[in-house]
DNA sequence: CCTCTCAGGTACCGTACGGTACGGTTCCGT
DNA sequence: ACGGAACCGTACCGTACGGTACCTGAGAGG
């Protein structure tokens, strides 16, 4: 397994300036806008180098996932002693910035994209997207989940099946309203409190009952 | 509120048919496959005869949708009376059968084209999808929800909420991960049954400890 | 037998895309 | 100062799409 932290050539500067006006295009206009002279246009560039940097159509879209990955590093203070309390804010911290994630227009942008590209190209830019995007909030989550298991905050056999638990808590069937053009949450932090209040009723160890936590999700 | 049940005039038998073989495409191709010369040649009609029925090539996107919503209508058994043992059971099964649409081909083939649209139409089709597509289910989850309610045997504040809690904990991630091409869970029970447990845990009236649950579900 | 309507088949048009080729310009190393 | 690489701008090509027009044939009704 390589180490696949971001040791990567990725691009060059002027190609990142590239990158950053085809996000631009596609979360302004959808994949019909992210066309390649209109992207020589609006970047400034000759569609020449377009098929020498990315090697055709297909090529900048995948750059542009890579690109887009690239930018988001999430901050994991890991180390720091977990009780009940930390675990319980870095879980609902986590929830506010999945959510966030989820709304944001890159996001929501890359996902109509490949998710419209699933059908005819055998499912490359799903993979892509699902693995760069994935795997640094994934990984986040997991270090959640053993640590409050370590920590004997969390209760449960299969921490993949936890955190599964956990995201369905909080995005529900909202990620895909929103790619289907709804609009999102009045508020995020509150969707991300009662996530965490269910989802520690269900793996915590503290034996919060059951009757609290519904008074307090029903409001 | 309309009774919105299929009195409405849907589409001629041969109409039918032209949707039946768009939708087979649409399938098979996805979007790009679904031409309108394309179509006409797979439905053995005039592209002019697809014109004056659906208007345009959009027309003929909404009228899919419609058609489709048309094929699905579930069967509520209400009004039987609610144990705890026939709640599980109904949950399980609506469970199932959620997991069974979304993981459909032709449910995740018009996803996959609403979203793919969305950018570019202002979500008309988005729109469509969910109030076609999803009504009938959300029905059904409502009244099961409120049936649970009324029986004492769930407990909840805000019904909508506990349905989406169970949306969630039935699909967490898996619609969009199918969305993007993975393949879908191997065991569609095994996840409703699991769900099912959660949900209980989190609104049922039944004392069952957590720890038990934290068993089961971590098989 | 005639005619009117409806629908299928085909040809066509304008457009816009992906991809390529070419001339001109800038910049860097030597 | 010179040569070459990299790059920009533009023009170009083939193709394929959405949409329209026209012609044909099959029935229905008189």
């Amino acid at each position: 397994m390589r180490p696949d932290t971001a040791d990567t050539p990725q691009f060059s500067p002027r190609q990142n300036e590239v990158l950053e006006q085809a996000l631009r295009l596609l979360v302004e206009g959808g994949d019909k806008a992210l066309t390649t002279s209109g992207l020589a246009r609006a970047a400034s560039c000759s569609k020449e180098s377009l098929y020498k940097w990315f090697g055709d159509r297909d090529g900048v879209l995948a750059a542009m996932i890579a690109y887009q990955a690239s930018k988001v590093r999430t901050a994991d203070r890991a180390g720091e002693k977990l009780t009940d309390q930390i675990l319980k804010q870095n879980l609902e911290q986590f929830g506010r910035d999945l959510l966030e994630v989820l709304a944001g227009d890159v996001s929501l942008a890359l996902n109509r994209l490949a998710i419209g590209q699933t059908s005819r190209d055998g499912s490359k830019l799903g993979k892509l997207l699902v693995e760069h995007g994935r795997r640094q909030i994934d990984r986040r989550a997991m270090a959640l989940m053993e640590a409050g298991k370590r920590a004997s905050l969390l209760r449960f056999e299969n921490a993949d099946a936890a955190y599964h638990t956990f995201y369905g808590l909080v995005v529900s069937d909202l990620h895909i309203r929103m790619l289907l053009g709804e609009p999102g949450l009045k508020d995020n932090s509150r969707q991300a409190e009662r996530a965490v209040e269910a989802f520690l009723a269900l793996h915590g160890v503290e034996q919060k009952t059951a009757d609290a936590l519904r008074v307090s999700a029903g409001r």
